[in-house]
DNA sequence: CAAATGACCATATTAGTATTTTAGTCAGTT
DNA sequence: AACTGACTAAAATACTAATATGGTCATTTG
């Protein structure tokens, strides 16, 4: 079209900005800059610096989602289909710039908005667990329980095992994480 | 003794400061006078800062260590002995001053030397579990599995839902944790 | 005249620096 | 020989001047 969309244009300014320096340092004036716009144009979009944050988190929390739903496999078992899930989170944790920007800026600075946001994020992804395992039950596939912790307990466990274990010991490798999160969770430690 | 023991003097004075004010706000100046101790005195048993304070770890070590003990019970099963222990070390985290104070430091200034303690308390606490899950797969009462895993995967399992959970949910009651260690650790999901 | 702009402002952040504090030493005292 | 506390170099902090930033709004533009 011959109208320009400047909201657009603003949102992938950002997004750049933000992936490439962070929250903190992506400022207002560099935002309009990139995206070819007066300073005050973004203000009809976006009554503050934390709402356009804000829906670009949105728009990764829809990214994550999609790539989510593209491993989702209804015919698989409930353990391959979480464990592709959690894998496929993890991918893009690791490789996805604005991802790891932020993960990087929440653990060095602290800074409270991207906290927030990440928390955002991660509930975002319960969310879908939740849904994932609640077919499981709805299926028999697994026993009833409730389905936001049984989530909440499957990302704690998968993000310990492949972050924090490696603190103090060689890493794991997937299949390896995959056979932990068979033995633990689905058939229990029990002789 | 007629002899003053300087060096417990030290130590103790050093542990009642870092209780109050943590590390980084308890001074040598601070313990040598709580201590009734020429400063000089302190560099004779203890060749920096950072080892006077590893001791005192060591002695949080050892308390804990016994306090588990104290909740051992060969007599009962793995599922209530790991969990009394968890119990017993999460009211710790929460009634033991010093253990308050270095949380605290930990999350709010992130100091290093702190934050590298409390991972060897970690660390310590893994290995005692480690040995308790090493007793219950020789008694044949768990499947054989890497018991050091095992006592990662609990220990972060029952801190997540203890602590992470809170974030969004109501707390969990020690009833509740309990089932949900043995619907996930023990019995597994699987229908 | 609606949409867009950028100079402008109050506030927040940073850089630069003076001041204080602190870990660790060591000459002197007990 | 054991202990001390004044001392020092280095680090942390407090203070201040300079800059940068989020957000506004009178003016311009298409």
């Amino acid at each position: 079209m011959a109208v320009i969309d400047r909201k657009k244009l603003i949102l992938e300014a950002a997004a750049k900005s933000l992936s490439l320096y962070g929250y903190k340092a992506t400022t207002m004036d560099q935002v309009a800059k990139l995206a070819n716009v007066g300073k005050g144009t973004i203000y009809t979009f976006f009554k503050t610096k934390e709402e356009l944050f804000d829906e670009i988190i949105n728009s990764l929390i829809a990214d994550i989602r999609f790539e989510v739903e593209g491993v989702l496999d209804d015919s698989a078992s409930i353990l391959d289909n979480v464990n592709n899930v959690l894998v496929r989170i993890h991918e893009i944790r690791e490789s996805h710039q604005l991802t790891i920007k932020l993960i990087q800026e929440e653990r060095d600075m602290g800074t409270q908005t991207v906290v927030e946001a990440m928390q955002r994020v991660e509930q975002s992804i319960i969310q879908y667990m939740k849904a994932i395992i609640q077919k499981a039950i709805d299926k028999g596939e697994i026993k009833a329980c409730d389905p936001e912790v049984a989530a909440f307990v499957m990302l704690k466990m998968y993000f310990s095992l492949v972050i924090d274990w490696q603190r103090n010991h060689p890493p794991l490798k997937k299949e390896e994480i995959a056979k932990l999160f068979e033995l633990y969770l689905l058939k229990g430690l029990l002789a």
